[in-house]
RNA sequence: GGGCGAUUAGCUCAGCUGGUUAGAGCGCUUCGCUUACACCGAAGAGGCCGGGGGUUCGAGUCCCUCAUCGCCCA
């Protein structure tokens, strides 16, 4: 104790803008991000989900840092070898967007660069660009082992995407073929089905007579009428069809009709897909332009005319419509049907409408060649892509938190369809594929010399890139070394734990189940799993529960919420703003709060800080049971109850509950009573509680720090020296308390909570008899059974509640006066009331009464101060007026107390 | 059309496998500068837990049903 360290004082308020960096760069110094390899240690791994190089961080990252950086701090704090590895995507469509934004105020367009210029300015850029990502991290206190950063276009995972590739292209799962795909005529490529966002928007329904075309190619006077959405595209119509078994066109079958305005002849044909209630029962085909045309044309064996460019404007196909746009054809052509008295009529319809996620274009259906994923072709018996995935969730071999979630998950991949992975994009991961002149092409994972079939030199490399999603799917195991089986994978391999928003449940958590299983089966039967707990946190919506986007402007800047409140507050804010899984709704007070609580944590610990100068002292010991006070024995048992709630929460990943149990103990238990209860021990020179204060708050920093490190780390730094004990070199790698059950005691948790129940007794009586702040009032404590309780807390409950106790047995006669009266248990509360001093309560009284006075001739005047009763809003006016009444009827009242008192 | 979620204090939300008097933050009312903290302390007001039915000794919690709002899939 002699030579214990001098602790300098505290500010009296938190001020996280001195202490985060400072805090951060001690502990990069310190390397206790870094995760290294320590053989028989148990391995803790979670891949952060990469956000999009080009963009900025919003409350969704700081969400998922905040959820993350405390289950990876806890792991570490349990001494697993932990990692958290983390990384930025290239975001295909989302950056070439920008960048040709960008271009375009040079007034460039990407193809006046030429794709290898192109390509060297994105890298440029993101080259500036990664750097801020970091930055926008580490203010909000992110413990990632930064040596390991990964961006989705390193080498080592080129080379992963293309022995994927390769891989699947040699088990027939990925082909290349002319199929309906979604087409955005304005980013200029195929989407998959995920890309695409359908609403419902107001359209109208036309109906079309095509005249049916008798013996020898005469049009007969009857026809079949048919209705659409999409009058533009009946230029490339190449049948129609209706219901097999609909009686109305049974003689129709088999014969043709005449297209209106080309002057074609269509096929009438059979399908079972039609629906003899919609419409009029019968459908025009046009497999260029529809998904589900394409597969009656498919079936009936139509011609596929496509007659909208990728552009979106009419080609030639379309006659004299050529040249114009989609809508411009449509007004046109609905025009010239009715001229030729083919329009039958025109109905409004709600018709749902396929936009691009991107950039809310519609989308064009188109038939195109390109490379696509087979999901659900067979690569092992019994095993796809799709079924694998279904399989792990179902058998529960990644655990699905919220569970729910999971039935979401397999609905997807139970009904899953072919995943169109080209791009025709030129930011990305270019398709390994070499074309030759002979017609032969090779399939590689290094970019080839030659021809596979004929020898050739000259190749032409596929141009298209893969879609975003098809690199980020490789994550866990690429972004560990695969394919090499390097020291990492083997050890870090299947990661712990993953965790997304469940917006991109499908983009990427199943396609990472997928490819983790296909790229990993021979490290099975368990070592194949990408992860073996998935995390999916809700969305934070705006104040209004509107969707935050850039084009609404509602965007929330975590970092400017961050420097405000505190990167710990905004951590806490957002952990406990509500439940895993659940939306919520971002509101500043929740910062408010939170930073408040930061702060009283920061003085509950200042006052612990004082009391400890120049002091070194142990823990209380498992034999101190027996000296100990009874606000230590119930602290201690609080404490553990405590540590065992927060032990279970985070194991259900119950970070929100976890965190607002801590700050209710701190609070309301540590700071509100302990601490109250303690000041008078140690007046006396009791040090006892300062043993206990310096091991309750201890443990409390630590249980906390996973969620607020920078401040508990700061603390804990002070109060390091006042411990006698053996401690870790920082709190970050400082054990995480543990229940052992030392010092649990009903006894003492039930004798407090009567303690605590008493003092809100009095101090209920105090305020609802008006006794004065200073006064000191006696109070009779009548009790038979907890007489002993009270007796020894009397010193504390004389100085929390400012009284004078006095603990006597039931049956004890008060002395004569006047009393208040309140019964908690067994006990029951007497609280003598003082004589009122009549000169001094009337004097209080009249006071009181100017008062009242002053207000009423304060607003009198400006309720008869005509500008304002004018311009004021009228709400305001009834607000003031509501006032002067209060202040009439409280100046009456007191008027009647002061003449009732007598003069 | 199928699936999921939400509905709890004025507002924003907690409430795990059903168990005394349903909680928090903000707001509101009344006190209080009691040397850790006014980013505070003390006391208080405020809730047929969306409606109806059921199971149970006991339901905010489980089941059925209806209503409103929202999301996902087709």
């Amino acid at each position: 104790m002699t030579d214990a360290p001098s602790s300098t004082r505290l500010a009296s308020a938190y001020e996280p803008s001195l202490v985060e960096d400072r805090i951060y760069a001690f502990w990069e110094e310190g390397g206790f991000f870094n995760a290294d390899i320590v053989p028989g240690k148990q391995p803790y791994s979670i891949v952060m989900p990469p956000p999009n190089v080009t963009g900025e961080l919003h409350l969704g990252h700081g969400l998922e840092d905040a959820l993350t950086d405390t289950l990876v701090r806890w792991h570490r704090m349990q001494g697993e070898a932990t990692l958290w590895l983390p990384g930025e995507d290239h975001a295909g469509i989302a950056t070439q967007n920008v960048m040709e934004r960008e271009l375009l105020k040079e007034g460039l367009t990407r193809h006046d660069l030429g794709r290898k210029q192109f390509e060297d300015r994105v890298w440029k850029w993101v080259r500036e660009l990664r750097p801020r990502i970091y930055e926008q991290h580490r203010k909000l206190g992110a413990s990632a082992d930064w040596r390991r950063d990964t961006f989705t276009l390193d080498p080592n995972i080129v080379r992963a995407v293309r022995t994927t590739f390769v891989n699947l292209y040699k088990d027939g799962l990925i082909y290349r073929g002319l199929r309906m795909i979604n087409w955005c005529p304005r980013c200029s490529t195929a989407l998959s089905d995920l890309e695409v966002e359908y609403a419902e928007e107001e359209a109208h329904l036309y109906y079309i007579r095509y005249p049916v075309v008798g013996e020898g190619g005469m049009a007969l006077p009857d026809a079949i009428s048919i209705a659409t959405v999409r009058p533009e595209t009946m230029v490339a119509d190449t049948g129609l069809a209706v219901h097999p078994e609909d009686e109305r066109f049974e003689d129709r079958i088999g014969r043709t009709v005449l297209l209106p305005i080309m002057g074609r002849e269509l096929p009438v044909v059979a399908d079972l897909s039609i629906q003899p209630q919609f419409g009029t029962g019968a459908l025009k085909v046009t497999p260029g332009h529809d998904p589900l045309d394409w597969e009656i044309g498919q079936r009936h064996d139509l011609d596929v005319v496509v007659a909208i460019d990728k552009n979106g404007r009419m080609n030639d196909e379309a006659g004299p419509y050529e040249g114009m746009t989609v809508e411009e054809a449509r007004a046109e052509i609905v025009r010239d049907l009715e001229d030729g008295g083919f329009l039958e009529k025109t109905e409004p319809y709600l018709h749902n409408v396929g936009r691009c996620e991107r950039c809310d274009s519609v989308i064009e259906p188109l038939p195109s060649e390109q490379w696509w994923v087979a999901v659900n072709k067979e690569y092992a018996p019994g095993l796809s892509l799709a079924s694998g995935a279904s399989a792990a969730i179902r058998n529960e071999r990644i655990r699905v938190v919220p569970p729910r979630m999971a039935s979401t998950f397999l609905n997807w991949t139970d009904n899953l369809r072919d995943w169109c992975i080209s791009r025709q994009l030129w930011w990305g991961h270019q398709i390994p594929v070499w074309y030759c002149d002979c017609g032969g092409m090779t399939v590689a994972i290094e970019n080839p010399s030659a021809c596979e079939s004929c020898g050739s030199t000259e190749l032409r490399q596929d141009e298209d890139v893969l879609d975003t999603w098809f690199s980020s799917a490789l994550a866990p195991h690429a972004d560990l070394g695969w394919p090499e089986a390097t020291e990492d994978l083997r050890y870090f391999y299947p990661t712990t734990d993953m965790q997304m928003g469940y917006d991109i449940m499908f983009f990427w958590c199943a396609r990472m189940v997928m490819f983790g299983l296909y790229n990993m089966r021979e490290y099975g039967p368990e070592g194949d799993l990408p992860f073996r707990t998935i995390v999916f946190h809700g969305l934070i919506r705006d104040a209004t529960g509107t969707k935050m986007t850039k084009s609404r402007g509602n965007v929330v800047n975590p970092l400017v919420v961050a420097e405000q409140y505190g990167a710990d507050a905004f951590r806490f804010a957002l952990l406990t703003m509500g439940a895993l899984g659940q939306d919520m709704k971002y509101s500043e007070d929740r910062m408010v709060a939170a930073r408040n609580f930061a702060n009283k944590l920061w003085n509950t610990s200042r006052f612990v800080l004082i009391q400890l100068e120049g002091k070194r002292l142990k823990r209380p010991q498992a034999d101190d049971q027996e000296i100990l006070a009874l606000e230590d024995r119930w602290l201690l048992s609080r404490l553990e109850r405590l540590e065992e709630e927060v032990d279970s929460l985070l194991k259900a990943f119950q970070v929100g509950e976890a965190a607002r149990r801590i700050q209710d103990f701190i609070w309301g238990e540590l700071a509100d009573w302990y601490l109250e209860m303690s000041k008078v021990r140690i007046r006396e020179g009791d040090e006892r509680p300062l043993s206990v204060l310096a091991h309750v708050l201890d443990h409390g920093l630590r249980l906390l720090h996973p969620i607020m490190p920078f401040i508990t780390e700061e603390l804990w730094g002070k109060l390091q020296e006042h411990l006698d004990d053996d401690l870790a070199s920082a709190l970050i790698v400082a054990s995480y308390p543990k229940s052992s059950n030392m010092w649990r005691d009903e006894t003492a948790e039930a004798a407090m909570s009567h303690v605590i129940e008493v003092n809100r007794a009095i101090r209920n009586l105090r305020a609802e008899k008006g006794v004065e702040a200073g006064a000191r009032p006696k109070v009779f404590l009548r009790t038979d059974e907890q007489a002993e309780t009270l007796q020894e807390t009397k010193q504390a409950t004389a100085f929390t509640s400012r009284i004078k106790p006095e603990v006597t047995t039931s049956d004890t006669q008060l002395p004569a006066g006047e009393y208040a009266f309140a019964r908690v248990g067994d006990t029951e509360v007497a609280l003598a009331l003082p004589e009122v001093d009549l000169s001094a309560e009337r004097e209080r009284l009249e006071q009181e009464l100017i008062e009242a006075d002053g207000q009423i001739a304060r607003l009198e005047k400006q309720l008869s101060n005509e500008r304002f009763l004018e311009r004021a809003p009228a709400t305001v006016v009834q607000e003031e007026r509501n006032r002067l009444t209060q202040a009439e009827t409280r100046a009456v009242g007191l008027r009647e107390r002061i003449r009732t008192l007598g003069s």
